[in-house]
RNA sequence: GUGGCUAUGGUGAAACGGUUAUCACGGCGGUUUGUGGUACCGCUAUUACGGGUUCGAUUCCCGUUAGCCACCCCA
């Protein structure tokens, strides 16, 4: 912790420097670019595939989330913000929206609307995690879900926008794909998954053998290095899927192969939420042949059985969802070298001298307000001397002086800052003068 | 929650255990107060905190805190 001790205080012997909380990130001017532009892009891809905003609160319920995404996950038992407010009510930082855009489209009967319902949202998600290389307590998410539908090429299209959404930043991704199945056919599996690695018992970490009892799938996404060649012989969930689940991610894939999606197949994908079924996915950055820590940028999947779970009308055939971590994309795309769209320099600087002048500057600088050029000030400062330092360091073409004898006279000086050569112009007239300037 | 590494100004770095902790960049101010890009000058740190070893600690040791990285999990 820094602590800074006050030069000369009697008094207060040290203090404490303000700081950040833990694993919450200020996102400095310097980083402004990419995040506009990742924004931008995410509404603009939402609204090209009519996609709907809502905006989500930070804070439910806590049982919203431990219903939804489940008592057994690490996200609920270790991961949430979970407090107690003034009324008694056991409330959530929310760790992830899609349980909140269930609640929101059973909440206000969106059944009624024509289905799917598409919508949209982005903002910040908060998990009590251990900070580490891309990830924070506090990140942001945007998410997409598409409640309605139990049709695959609605899966596809999710994928298709997410796809073109990262082809518009610049990155090159790939998408890991797998079917969970239903809960009945996952049950069965599971069953026999657990059967199989019993025999492995010895050779396993303790965090192994602990998800061997609580969440066997999870096995499968094991990194120990001695748990790989077991991995390699396990029975694979795609081998158990019935009929129906097979048809609908095989249509899945069929749609990702029209329209040339990079995808592999993953049979050991499984999420860290209990609430999927059918399809999964997950999207790694493509020129990425080692497996790094953080770098899955986004995920979702389907969750048809979650629905009637929380309480939504039968007639609600199906979900699916998707969420794209922001700070994960930037990181990325700064590790592509993909450099975000530089900020619009001002055109003019204005300096002033003198009280006089500077009252009058205040008037000066709000004329250009709609003119569509764009003016940089420094008024905190005095010295004509510093303001043209200023001026130079801001790369403006021309420079405006308002002195003493300017305001006296009704004039300002033009000076062009690549000659130096200055023009004495009417003051009233500054504007269009200066339009001329640029031209 | 488990493990590894690190901690010097706004930033990046330097300093065999021995003077007023060095340099660069940035910031602020100035070079007789009305003219920028160059130059010069000044200011900009009780070396994260606490304790120990020592005549003497930025340097060695311990603790605390924080940061980074990995596991776990995920975005």
């Amino acid at each position: 912790m820094p602590t800074k001790k006050k030069k000369g205080g009697a008094d207060i012997a040290s203090f404490k420097l303000p700081e950040l909380l833990k694993g919450f990130k200020d996102v400095l001017p310097e980083d402004e670019l990419y995040w506009n532009m990742v924004f931008d892009t995410a509404r603009n891809v939402s609204e090209d595939y009519s996609f709907d905003r809502i905006r989500l609160p930070m804070l439910e319920k806590a049982a919203l989330f431990e219903r939804t995404v489940g008592k057994g996950t690490d996200i609920v038992e270790k991961e949430m913000f979970t407090f107690v407010d003034k009324g008694n009510d056991r409330v959530t930082l929310r760790p992830e929206m899609t349980a909140q855009m269930a609640r929101a489209y059973i909440e206000h009967g969106m059944v009624n609307m024509s289905q799917p319902v598409k919508l949209w949202d982005i903002g910040p998600m908060f998990r009590y995690d251990k900070p580490q290389a891309g990830r924070y307590r506090q990140f942001h998410q945007w998410d997409l879900e598409v409640i309605g539908s139990d049709d695959p090429v609605i899966d596809a299209q999710v994928i298709i926008m997410l796809n073109s959404f990262l082809k518009r930043l610049g990155l090159k991704v790939k998408f890991k794909m797998n079917s969970l199945g239903t809960r009945d056919i996952r049950e069965a599996y599971v069953l026999e998954l657990v059967a199989y690695f019993k025999q492995f018992r010895k050779h396993m970490s303790d965090t192994d053998k602990k998800r061997l009892t609580k969440n066997p799938l999870r096995l499968l996404d094991s990194k120990e290095p001695e748990m790989q060649e077991c991995k390699a012989g396990a029975p694979q969930l795609i081998d158990f899927l019935d009929e129906k689940a097979r048809a609908h991610f095989m249509k899945t894939l069929e749609y990702l192969d029209e329209m040339e999606i990079n995808y592999e197949l993953d049979p050991f994908l499984v999420r860290g939420l209990d609430y999927y079924d059918h399809t999964v996915f997950e999207i790694v950055t493509a020129d990425d042949d080692e497996e790094k820590a953080q770098n899955a940028i986004g995920g979702g999947g389907r969750y048809d059985s979650l629905m009637p779970l929380m309480g939504a009308r039968e007639e609600v055939k199906g979900a699916i969802g998707a969420a794209i971590g922001i700070e994960r994309v930037i990181i990325a795309m700064k590790e592509a070298g993909i450099e975000a769209k530089k900020k619009q320099n001002p055109d003019v600087f204005f300096c002033q001298l003198g009280d006089a002048a500077r009252r009058k500057g205040l008037h000066v600088f709000e004329s250009f307000r709609g003119t569509g050029i764009l003016i940089a000030e420094a008024f905190g400062k005095s010295s004509l001397k510093a303001q043209l330092e200023m001026a130079n360091k801001k790369k403006v073409k021309i420079a405006l002086i308002l002195g003493q004898k300017e305001v006296l006279d009704g004039t300002i000086i033009i000076r062009d800052m690549e000659t130096g050569s200055q023009e004495i112009v009417p003051l009233e007239k500054v504007t269009s003068f200066v339009k001329k300037a640029l031209k």
